[in-house]
RNA sequence: CUCUCCGUAGCUCAGCUGGCAGAGCAGCUGACUCUUAAUCAGCGGGUCCAAGGUUCGAAUCCUUGCGGGGAGACCA
């Protein structure tokens, strides 16, 4: 609760005089333009207007649905009131034009002295509105639509009202027949101050209402299937579910050290043993390794469970709900993505991990053990060392041969035991379990199994890991215990998936870089002065 | 972590073999009552990422550091 020491009657008298003389003791640092702007507050203050106003501004209408609905006869919206930023300006004398900009986008504006100041007192136009607004200025206006003689959709302004002075330039990004002029495009500055990419970049506030379209079409395909949402601690005594290094926190209370969540597979799986027929999760997973533009340390995955099915239900079930996101984002199922044309209508290819390989390589490693599979790698000039067993090595082999291959969506069944340890057992092929990944425009989007439900067998899969540990694999598992325990009291046959929701979204929206898809991807400090 | 390119006005960018720091837009002053990259006349605006070095002289050459892009390595 805020002091109520603000509200005494000096500062009710001029509520915004407090600020302003901080503005001023930082005048030292303030480029030309920076002071200009505070001189114009100043002065806006002087003419008795609040510049940051605290009351509500009542908005009837978009741009957008102006634009879309105005009709020829010009008998709608006639009595508007719209709010906006202000994004460009064309003075010319007594009259002028504008453009706002609202959540929806852009509409011109007409200011018309005598119009916005029908008595003597011209000051409204002439001093407010010509010198003392600027690009950027948010401002509520009312008034009727009309079209201009050169065809434009335009508001004729009535009364203006300033709702909030901006005190920084905006980067000014022009544009005429389809070509943008001066484009505010330097990836540091658009990332580190999203807020002026967004108000600057229209295309980049799509890609994020995009986003959240696509979480909730997500979130709607597995409602309606009535799987419930659930929610698992990020913050971990143990990491697990996948293999990755895990970011460290300590606890003060407990005095322990607890990890960041890498994934969460292994709660999940509990409260299938709890018993709920299905559950899913929406999370933030974070790991301690590279990024690039596919890597961030923090991203999101939505991972599934369901009692009593297995990895081939959840491969019909992945494909009837990734179309599904495609229709309900495009309304169609092909989608451009970079050069290739995808198309996510069902059914989609699906192929063995051996059969892929041998596809894009010619050589069947199906029976090879783990000497054949290394001089196998050698041969195709694929990197290997002694710390990769067999599972290692074969999913090397995909990576480099034949993961790039695959832009249309593509499920590869049938993993090496060694490669996953939370993973069934093949019901019929020895030494594999029953997995699969999906894989598109090059990259894993999908990775799923039959769940391990037999707690001997997964106690033995986790002392495997504790091996590689010790030939220096710093990702294996750790063995949890506490899972084991749950795994004791019965797991329901079960499968699983998890689904990057970052890279889905760079898929769906067209984009290269995991970065645009992320309001605020992680970087480094910003060590220059500000 | 390796290689490579980049960092100059609010924004986008020039600046050659070292010789007074530039343009367009934005801003400021003025003109203009249907313009739209508005137009016309005039004006101001810089820690050339930082530190050090070479030199009579460095935005420019060298070294180191910081930040970023791209390509590798690792991972999803």
């Amino acid at each position: 609760m805020r002091s109520s020491t603000q509200y005494s009657p000096e500062n009710t008298i001029h509520p915004f005089s407090v600020s302003l003389r901080k503005f001023y003791s930082m005048e030292h640092s303030l480029s030309e333009q920076e002071q200009i702007r505070r001189d114009s507050l100043q002065e806006l203050v002087n003419l008795g207007i609040n510049p940051y106003p605290p009351e509500t501004f009542a908005v009837t209408v978009t741009a957008k649905e102006i634009k879309q609905n105005f009709p020829d006869d010009n008998t709608l919206y006639q009595d508007i009131s719209i709010a906006g930023r202000i994004m460009s300006r064309r003075i010319m004398g007594a009259a002028s034009f504008a453009e706002i900009q609202d959540e929806t986008g852009r509409i011109q504006i007409y200011v018309k002295r005598d119009e916005i100041c029908p008595d003597d007192d011209k000051t409204l136009y002439n001093i407010v509105f010509k010198r003392h607004l600027d690009i950027g200025d948010i401002i509520g206006i009312t008034g009727y639509v009309f079209i201009t003689k050169m065809g434009e959709i335009t508001i004729h302004v009535t009364s203006l009202k300033l709702l909030c002075k901006s005190l920084k330039p905006l980067p000014i990004v022009k544009e005429k027949e389809d070509t943008l002029f001066d484009a505010f495009t330097d990836p540091e500055q658009r990332f580190r101050q999203r807020y002026v990419d967004l108000i600057v970049n229209p295309h980049v506030r799509e890609v994020f209402v995009k986003r959240t379209q696509l979480i909730n079409s997500m979130r709607n395909f597995l409602n309606a299937k009535r799987y419930l949402e659930v929610e698992t601690p990020v913050l971990q005594p143990l990491y697990g579910g996948a293999a990755a290094r895990p970011f460290t926190t300590h606890h003060n209370t407990l005095d322990m050290i607890l990890y960041l969540r890498i994934a969460n597979e292994l709660y999940l799986k509990r409260l299938i043993v709890g018993g709920y027929p299905g559950v899913y999760e929406f999370s933030k997973d974070f790991r301690n390794e590279g990024m690039d533009r596919y890597h961030n340390p923090e991203f999101t995955q939505m991972e599934l469970y369901v009692a009593y099915k297995d990895y081939l239900w959840m491969m019909d079930l992945v494909e009837e709900m990734v179309e599904q996101i495609a229709l309900d984002l495009h309304g169609k199922t092909a989608i451009r993505v970079g050069d290739h044309l995808i198309d996510f209508k069902r059914p989609w290819k699906r192929f063995t991990m051996y059969e892929v390989i041998q596809h894009y390589t010619g050589v069947d490693i199906s029976g090879m053990n783990e000497e054949g599979l290394r001089k196998t790698a050698k041969e195709l000039n694929v990197p290997v060392d002694q710390t990769m067993a067999k599972g290692k090595i074969i999913d090397e082999l995909f990576g480099e041969k034949c993961e790039p291959n695959l832009i249309q969506p593509t499920f590869i069944m049938d993993y090496p035991i060694e490669m996953s340890p939370l993973a069934k057992k093949h019901r019929t092929e020895d030494g594999l379990v029953e997995r699969f990944e999906l894989i598109c425009n090059g990259n894993e989007l999908c990775n799923a199994f039959s769940e391990l439900n037999d707690p001997i067998d997964q106690r033995e899969r986790f002392e495997a890991q504790s091996e590689l540990s010790k030939r220096g694999d710093t990702e294996s598992m750790v063995l949890d215990e506490d899972f084991l325990k749950a795994l004791e009291f019965g797991m329901p046959p079960t499968a699983g998936m998890g689904i990057g929701i970052d890279r889905l979204t760079m898929i769906m929206t067209n984009q290269s870089s995991i970065q645009e898809v992320l309001f605020f991807p992680q970087m480094r400090p910003d060590k220059r002065s500000t």
